[in-house]
DNA sequence: GAAAACTTTCAACAATTACTGAAAGTTTAA
DNA sequence: TTAAACTTTCAGTAATTGTTGAAAGTTTTC
């Protein structure tokens, strides 16, 4: 296989792994091409590596540069943009899991807390209750784990994970 | 708030976190409708209170049922077939992460192990490469972390995580 | 063994989500 | 200050994904 089939299924793996997380298929070929890209790239060459329009390039590098996961790279001597990836892994991880747990899973542990509030007494209200309350302690320990986890260190947090799991 | 209120919202709630993680809107609203009931439903139960049709309600809870995430609960002296989900959340947990690595982590994790195969001897390639095993190596470490989550008991898990991160 | 009770399938249709491209907006340099 | 270089927006359109409902399939009962 040479290097070029190898990045267009990077690419398009990448893609598919995202669209079945819920991330557009096309922020994460965009992504997925910035990853490989040895050098920052323009939109123009997103548009054309990828095919895509120049509104769809554009918006989601925007959308990219929000989650961070992207930078802008300035090129001495050119006004274009340029745009490359950061390629540290657990990096990537950690942005996405802020993300993430930013936009979707604090306004649901919101929203079930406020849903705790059930103003019944009946057996059915209690077990109602009762579920609601073990999700929300659930997805706070996860929420928990996931905010201690985004100040760890790579190095020190798989390895204290496997020293336990032993 | 009342009690039907609530149950509503929460339906809502679930449904909206599952279709931001990928998951089909209404699989979700089933899933939360039959967490929150008391007593196991049927097809028809399910159609009348979520509005939607018998082969869209039947092929959703077939789903949940491949998920794990439902039982069929026979009623006695019922024909029909009934349905229960799984309330245990830690139960819930381990049986989607389950799923999704099955179906979605391993592939990849497949595919970008044959990516590494690139033949070629350039620069360029042995940065692919690089990035190429960057991911693949953060995956697997993930892979087999969740692995071990679901070998373990929540008290434990949570308990220890806790302190590890003290 | 046939009809009633129930479940599943699937082609046509509907809803949702994403993309295009041209026009408007912004920045830069002379 | 203006025109060239570049970026952003957004209404219309396309692609994707999800839903319906009627027909086919299956199981149960008598």
């Amino acid at each position: 296989m040479n290097l070029s089939e190898a990045k267009a299924q990077f690419i398009q793996t990448w893609a598919r792994l995202g669209s079945e997380w819920g991330i557009n298929r096309t922020m994460a070929q965009v992504h997925a091409l910035l990853l490989v890209s040895e050098n920052p790239l323009s939109t123009e060459d997103v548009m054309e590596q990828l095919s895509i329009s120049r509104g769809n390039a554009n918006m989601n590098i925007r959308e990219l540069l929000n989650w961070n996961l992207v930078y802008k790279a300035p090129v001495p001597g050119e006004r274009k943009e340029f745009f490359r990836a950061e390629k540290d892994i657990w990096e990537v991880a950690k942005r996405i899991a802020r993300e993430r747990k930013k936009r979707e899973i604090e306004p649901v542990l919101h929203e079930l807390d406020r849903l705790r509030k059930v103003e019944e007494d009946t057996p059915e209200a209690k077990n109602f209750i009762k579920t609601v309350n073990d999700i929300h302690g659930f997805a706070s320990k996860l929420d928990r784990s996931v905010e201690t986890m985004m100040k760890a260190d790579e190095t020190w947090f798989f390895g204290t994970l496997f020293k336990l799991f032993k």
